[in-house]
DNA sequence: TTGACCACTTGCGAGTTGCAAGTGGTTGAA
DNA sequence: TTCAACCACTTGCAACTCGCAAGTGGTCAA
C-alpha cells in the first residue's frame, strides 16, 4: 500500500489510514471479537486472514497508534494487542459501517444482529461501548453497563437457532 | 481487487464494496463536490487520480448500482454520473470518516470545514443534505434548505482567507 | 527431552496500481 | 469544409501488493 500523503481532506486521510480491505477487519475482530492476540486474530478469523498480511496490518495499526502492543506478562512470547483511543473512537464509523451494509447487501442473518443493535442503540449505546472498552483496552473503571455482554449474547442466540 | 465474498458480514460485505483507496474518493468528489462527469472528475481531483483508475472505479461503482450513468442531451460523448439512494445513504458514513479524520489525523484547515459542518449539524443535517441529494441525483423535489450551497459557502470563505 | 505452541517470516506466482502515451469519435470555430 | 480542441476512456509497462504455503526460532508443559 502506498500509504502517501494525497491531500488533506480528512476524508482521504481517514482512508489512507484504515481504507484496505484488512485494517478495519482486524479492529473489528479486536473490537467485537475480543481477540488479543495475533493467535486468536488468526485462527478466528472470519474472513481467513493469511499469516503475512496479519503480521503486516498489526504493524502498521501498531504504528500508527490505533494498536498497542505488550508483553503477556503470564506467557514471554505472547503479545497482547489493546485499542488505543483512537480506535475506540472508530466504534460510531464501525456502526455506520454495519448498518450500511446490513441495509445494502445481503449480509448473514447471524453476522448482523450486532450491527442491528448497534444501530437500533444510537449514539447513547456506540457511547456506553466506547466506555467498556476503555475499560477493557486503557484500564478505565469497568462500567456498569456491558453492552459488549449483550452483543455477544445476542450473537449467540442468533446462532444457536437457526436464521428463521 | 478480489471482490469475494470473505464472510456475511455487513462490516466486511461494506469493505467489499468501498474498502479500498479510491472508491470512496470518487464518490466523495460526486456528493460534495457536485463533479458529474469523467472530466470533471479527473481534472479536479485533489488526490490525483489516475484516468485508468477512475474508468475502473466509475465501472464498478456503477456495476455495484452506487453511481448511475446516463448520456447528456446536449452533448453525445459526455456521460453523467449520479449517485443512487445507496450511495446517498453514504453521507452519514462518510460524515463519521471525516469527523475522525478531522480528530486523530492532520487534516488541512480548508478542506476540514465541510466536515466540521457536518459533525456539528449531525443526523438532522445530514438527513437534509441527503433530501438535496436525492434532488440533485434522483430528481426529487428540490428541498427548501440548500446544505450543499452552505458547505460550498463555509468552503470557500475558508480557502478565500488562509486558515489563521 | 521432546513435542506442541507462539508469533511471526520467507518465497513466489498472480494480480493490482499508477504513470505516460495513445485511441477514436464529437464539437465548435474559421 | 477543415481542423484543432475536447471527451471518455484504453493500452503498455514497470513497480508494487496480495495471499497461499512452507519455514523459522524461541518457549512452554509433560
Amino acid at each position: 500500500m502506498p500509504r502517501t500523503r494525497r491531500s488533506g481532506c480528512p476524508i482521504n486521510l481517514t482512508l489512507e489510514q484504515l481504507g484496505d480491505r484488512w485494517s478495519l477487519i482486524v479492529i473489528r475482530d479486536v473490537m467485537f471479537g475480543n481477540r488479543r492476540t495475533y493467535g486468536e486474530l488468526l485462527e478466528g478469523s472470519e474472513e481467513g486472514i493469511a499469516s503475512n498480511i496479519l503480521a503486516d496490518r498489526l504493524e502498521w495499526l501498531t504504528a500508527a497508534g490505533l494498536l498497542a502492543r505488550r508483553a503477556d506478562p503470564d506467557h514471554a512470547q505472547r503479545r497482547i494487542y489493546s485499542l488505543t483511543e483512537p480506535a475506540i473512537q472508530l466504534v460510531p464509523l464501525l456502526a455506520q459501517m454495519g448498518a450500511w451494509g446490513r441495509r445494502h447487501t445481503r449480509p448473514s442473518k447471524a453476522l448482523s444482529v450486532r450491527a442491528e443493535l448497534l444501530e437500533q442503540g444510537g449514539p447513547p449505546l456506540w457511547a456506553a461501548f466506547m466506555d467498556e472498552l476503555r475499560h477493557l483496552h486503557l484500564g478505565a473503571a469497568r462500567p456498569a453497563r456491558s453492552v459488549f455482554a449483550e452483543l455477544q449474547a445476542a450473537f449467540e442466540k442468533a446462532t444457536a437457532r437457526p436464521a428463521r
